[in-house]
DNA sequence: GCAATTACACGCGTTTTCGCATGTCCGCGT
DNA sequence: ACGCGGACATGCGAAAACGCGTGTAATTGC
């Protein structure tokens, strides 16, 4: 009757990863492996903590208790973590920051190369994402996000404000300039299915052309011509072949922040990407606002 | 910066056993492996966690902080195992129970070979201490104390009342009787370094002799006609060589209470025992009062 | 209806981990 | 001063854990 943390840690990702070959992924092993440590943990336990089934293993109740327990006990580990992060003195060893996919490429770029020439000892993983990744998780140790407010248990900074407006193809941009009756196409995001509001009363006609989940997607089918896109003023200005059109005036979009979990904000490593990203954000503001 | 559970584990085993010996005897293991594993846990990290110095492991700022941190892991797999236990509905396996040491020789010692030979199947513990054993940590099962009250986040049951009383050599107690103005000489517990109030006023001389923090050791002075003891009923009765001295007469004592951790008040095994624990003490009531 | 895929069990050879024996350092008491 | 015991380091052989390859059953897709 007595179990490996390391075996309560295997039913955990067991139970979450629903197969021998998920758990072992997450685990970095070979699922040969976690089979194995289920069956040990099985018979010092004397309980079943799965049941075989064809399509897998399907944990019983008490396999679900020793996961829910597993997973204070990784929250936990999750703190601790952070804690020994936040009291690294160093400028040593891995960081991983997260950001938007396009902030990251159009704006970001130079200031994560300064950081790498200015840290050479510094290995920094990039999470180049628009998932909101889990700082509480460490999945990163640091986020630039596009939000109201930086969050609850995070500590954050208001890099920038900005603003979206309307782009399309100089071609399209001619063509409704030379007549802004004509009906407006636009390109939205999928679930924001409606034309854009505060559009200038100038362009009376508007439909939805397609919408998509993507704003690479979105911004590649405005390149195309497809029609009218609403995004970032930063975005639209770096994209080739896209001017802004006056049929949406510059419209308050969500805040940039840089935020992180409160226990690492003042580890080393954070603390010195931040006193480069701020002053770089700073001298970057024309590019977000009109 | 990969650390396994079971090696925060050792770290905190090491931190509270003081020396290597002390957390292998704690975790059942060979020094040599905590060693190594202390090793390999500072290499992952890259944190020194201990200072070692001559005479054995210093844990640092950090070996600390990794401890606390595993302490608390550690609380959550005790309520798990408490959890798995109160779901046992067999009556096989390990069940380990504590009471006070003279209580098991003079009282429970049948109702114990009672229950082994209706549950040959069952592996009892006992653990006769006087030490309350922390059920929450699961040193026992269940425990039968002498006390006021259950205790908090443990459910309890009142076996029975009980009274205190003076005891002493059948020679000493007719010396006194014969005079009961001479000094009665007590024998008393350590941190109680009275004579118990509520004497019969006829008995005006006390000294207190000596002081023991052991209740056998109290009755074996008493035994040997040192003086006279307060002690509980049920043992005075059934010390041979001691005889009821009407000096204090009966006194209110603690009570006898039967307890276990919530948790696994309902398993199987813990139900039984006490099924046939509650109607035995109830026949031997006489034994404890007046 | 048959190939491909998913999910797992099993056996074998390798790697890692572990326990034991031995050696060193140091403080302590005679 | 010297022996003794506690606490740890180190090296070696044994044991345990692991990864890989193969085989099987059930499901999916064409």
């Amino acid at each position: 009757m007595k179990l490996s943390w390391d075996d309560m840690r295997t039913v955990m990702c067991l139970v979450r990863g629903e197969s021998l070959a998920g758990a072992a992924a997450e685990l970095g092993l070979n699922y040969t492996t976690v089979a194995r440590r289920i069956a040990r943990a099985e018979a010092s336990l004397g309980v079943a903590l799965f049941d075989r089934l064809t399509d897998g293993y399907q944990p019983t109740e008490a396999g679900v208790l020793v996961a829910n327990h597993a997973a204070k006990m990784e929250a936990q580990t999750d703190t601790l973590m952070r804690a020994l992060q936040g009291r690294d003195a160093t400028l040593r060893g891995p960081l991983t920051i997260t950001a938007p996919q396009l902030l990251i490429a159009h704006v970001l770029t130079p200031v994560i190369d300064q950081f790498c020439m200015a840290y050479p000892d510094v290995d920094l993983h990039v999470r180049a994402t628009n998932d909101l990744l889990d700082l509480n998780r460490r999945e990163a140790d640091l986020a630039i996000r596009i939000s109201r407010d930086p969050g609850d248990s995070l500590k954050g900074l208001r890099l920038t404000a900005q603003q979206s407006a309307s782009f399309a193809t100089p071609a399209l941009a001619r063509a409704i300039a030379d007549d802004p009756t004509r009906s407006v196409d636009w390109i939205v995001y999928a679930d924001y299915m409606a034309v854009p509001k505060n559009v200038d009363p100038s362009y009376p006609n508007h439909r939805i052309r397609m919408t998509f989940d993507d704003m690479v997607a979105i911004r590649a089918a405005a390149q195309a011509g497809l029609g009218v896109a609403r995004m970032p003023l930063f975005l639209g200005r770096a994209s080739d072949g896209l001017v802004q059109v006056p049929i949406l005036p510059p419209q308050p979009y969500p805040d940039i922040w840089v935020v992180a979990h409160r226990d690492v904000w003042a580890a080393a490593k954070v603390m010195a990407f931040r006193e480069m990203l701020v002053p770089f954000m700073r001298g970057q503001r024309a590019q977000f606002i009109a």
